[in-house]
DNA sequence: ATGTTATCGATACTCTTATATCGATAAATA
DNA sequence: TATTTATCGATATAAGAGTATCGATAACAT
């Protein structure tokens, strides 16, 4: 179980479904193959066995794989093994659905706090989490040595709020808005684009209806 | 401003990108040209102009290309030059941040109604959306021909009411679920997995770490 | 008027990701 | 015990996406 050269963004993005299946396989199974696993997610089972011998794990030919393995692999892989704190920026629709979903625990990730600059808003609780100014940003950040922010603000104030994370010591982004974020390439950023997303799915139907 | 083949997925998601550069710029400009939009969203130049190539409009040799044409063009190829219906199932957290979520407008999307089975919710109103009986489905999406339905159930069921938006008569699904669905191939299905997402940035920061 | 510069289109190349093939292994079956 | 089958690893191939190069064009500056 050793891990080479850095695993693919692409393998990452489905080491979560593998995964899914594992835990709901363990109770009951030891060994699993990559025909199960790509049969339930209509992927190709070499896919899934290149991914599985891309995070270092290597199974029995004619036997499978471990089950217990792979989900110790890929946990460790992810860092679902140990929680990590997280703040949050922007607490508008979108930043409140996150602020209380409870599935992300799930996947190591603890929001521990939200910031905003509404006065309105900022000493309430939503969801039981703090709303602070976001004024005071780092202190929390630094004394706490948080490493993940959550950009959930409006377009227009995202790059300049992004800054302030970075100038607090974040050092990645997990990106709501539809902006590109311009960083130093020591700063990691993840985008979760609504609009690409969205774009995807327009252009196919439109494809489609003519 | 012809298309010939179908466009690639990348640069369909680049491509609202470039849509909120042309929009802020296009009543002070009349030509632009691919470095600067590849300048102020950190990507390659060539890029830029291959994908413009990609969507069928031509730019002109040492002047640029035509804002207001390659508006008309991204609005064409996305949709968002007429407005579509959608429905959304699931009324948690997500389902209610993303109805209350006034910006899907601007891309062309309408979410004309929410549908739940938690009898608590059914008849209310949400972000002034009004919540429907996820029985009644089909009388609402027949009767006006709704063609997008989100998806924003709980696990355990994304794919039992994937099955019934599909019996429903929805085409393209927009699922926010972590889960892969198994449906036809003439059903569209964009997934916007958090899961994914937050496996890539975790897995980067993991790598950083250490 | 002439040269320089920014720009595009077309073609070629590289890199990453996905898929196919084949021999080896061990379980299950005849 | 022999044969079939499902599985893996390794290597090779194909497909897709990104990047580089070069000639042509027209605006701008000299």
């Amino acid at each position: 179980m050793k891990e080479l050269t850095s695993v693919s963004v692409p393998t990452v993005r489905r080491l979560p479904l593998y995964m899914a299946i594992l835990k709901e396989i363990e109770p009951t199974t030891q060994y699993v193959s990559s025909t199960l696993i790509s049969d339930r997610l209509n992927l190709e089972q070499i896919q899934v066995r290149k991914d599985l011998a891309g995070i270092g794990v290597t199974g029995q030919p004619a036997v499978g794989f471990n089950v217990r393995e792979l989900i110790e692999a890929i946990e460790q892989l992810l860092g679902w093994d140990n929680m990590r704190d997280a703040i949050l920026v922007g607490t508008g629709n979108l930043g409140q659905a996150l602020l209380g979903y409870d599935g992300f625990a799930r996947y190591g990730l603890n929001i521990i706090a939200a910031f905003d600059s509404n006065p309105e808003i900022i000493g309430m609780k939503i969801h039981g989490k703090p709303v602070f100014d976001i004024e005071v940003l780092s202190s929390l950040t630094e004394r706490m040595h948080i490493q993940i922010g959550i950009l959930a603000v409006p377009s227009k104030v995202a790059q300049q709020v992004a800054d302030a994370l970075i100038e607090a010591g974040i050092h990645a982004i997990w990106n709501f808005t539809p902006v590109k974020l311009n960083v130093n390439n020591n700063i990691i950023v993840e985008q979760v684009d609504l609009a690409a997303s969205l774009a995807v799915l327009s252009s196919k139907l439109k494809a489609v209806n003519k």
